[in-house]
DNA sequence: GGAACGTTTCGGCGCGGGCCGAAGCGTCGG
DNA sequence: CCGACGCTTCGGCCCGCGCCGAAACGTTCC
């Protein structure tokens, strides 16, 4: 079990916490940027990077003179909102910003490669009223030609898994599937990013992409 | 995010770790059996349980004189199932009895309440071949009947989970099906633990039982 | 070439936390 | 009632590690 020490302790330091939680939005950051996030110098966010690809939960991608970091996949997201979620919702959030951001992120944002908050609740209940998927979050056949539809196509990668909502506390759709069509509603601009962060908005053209695609809500 | 590093914190450390791998059997263990375990003062163990219980890791159940702790629940379980397949295959056991024991493990384990190792897997590929689950570990709508047929009733809990297992490498069957059935392996006598560790092993009537159930391999 | 910039390495500081043993408390059994 | 036992609290030790600033390196841009 001292592996499993090891994993941990990787992220047992709150800024290493910190930047995990700003590369959760799937991109990839440069050192500086998540020194800022975190508010510690530059040498000491150096430092973090170091020990978080060592571990295998980063990646890096080196172009010129700048040092770009990435979640080194899915597993890692997983992982980090499994443990965000049991954590549980902490303290409520000080100051009008602080408040104002955090309803942001719980009317929807992404989370990794796929939707969450109530945005990522409501695509989960419209998608069981259309048969997509079961309420235990499975695929069913005619869900499956129902992506297919929409230009999904069946990978190594597991095609859907229930991730558990740290706001709402509901589990709702990820995995293959989840990733696909949160990938369909930014390239078709039914969503959009607030700012630099993850939280994410229905656009009005989203509101009518929802009904064409039958969902309810 | 300084919740994640929080909980993080919890698991970070070798003593605690090892509580967690030896909770993870799901029984009950008081703390003097813990601090056994992981050569620790009683009185140090003591402070780490205290910790543990704090952080919504684990509960306990006084009795007497005793202080009896386990897992808080399934949801814990899967929690560091899914960090020590992240962990990976550590260096391969030193000496004749660990690496007996570390076959026995991998041959077949409870994962918590389900059964995991190479019995786990040979259960899932028959009960995929039965038709029960999917590829995707979904129960299907004929393997539920299947279940009922042995006394599963479905219940607040979800059906079905994969759970990464961290010898195999591939996701096994958890969740309230896996639990029941493996609940069901235990009472029929068809599995037996060895000592008392996490290894399993399956018995002579298992074998017979696991051809009844019209599971192949 | 030179300046600005992003990053890294190193030394040193200080705090947090894991460990133990001693002492104390409640429980159980004779 | 007394001893054995399981557990807890406290004080003290010490190691690990997160932090910074200074210095150095490579890249980019002027």
């Amino acid at each position: 079990m001292e592996a499993l020490a090891q994993v941990a302790a990787l992220l047992a330091d709150k800024t290493r916490a910190a930047f995990c939680g700003a590369l959760l939005d799937g991109r990839a950051w440069t050192a500086t940027e998540l020194a800022q996030v975190a508010r510690v110098a530059p040498s000491t966010a150096s430092e973090h990077l170091t020990r978080l690809i060592e571990g295998g939960l980063l990646v890096e991608h080196r172009q010129g003179r700048h040092r770009y970091v990435s979640l080194a996949g899915p597993h890692v997201a997983e992982l980090l909102e499994m443990m965000t979620a049991f954590a549980g919702p902490g303290p409520s959030p000080r100051g009008l910003r602080a408040t104002s951001a955090s309803e942001a992120m719980a009317r929807g944002r992404t989370c990794y490669d796929h939707l969450a908050g109530k945005l990522g609740i409501a695509l989960k209940a419209g998608l069981l009223e259309l048969g997509v998927v079961t309420s235990e979050l499975a695929i069913t056949p005619s869900g499956l030609v129902w992506l297919k539809e929409l230009g999904f196509e069946p990978s190594q990668r597991q095609v859907s898994r229930a991730c558990l909502d740290w706001t709402e506390r509901v589990p709702h759709l990820a995995g293959a599937a989840g990733a696909h069509l949160c990938d369909v509603f930014f390239t078709r601009g039914w969503t959009k990013r607030i700012g630099t962060t993850r939280a994410v908005v229905l656009t009005p053209a989203g509101e009518q992409g929802w009904r064409e695609l039958g969902l309810s809500g």
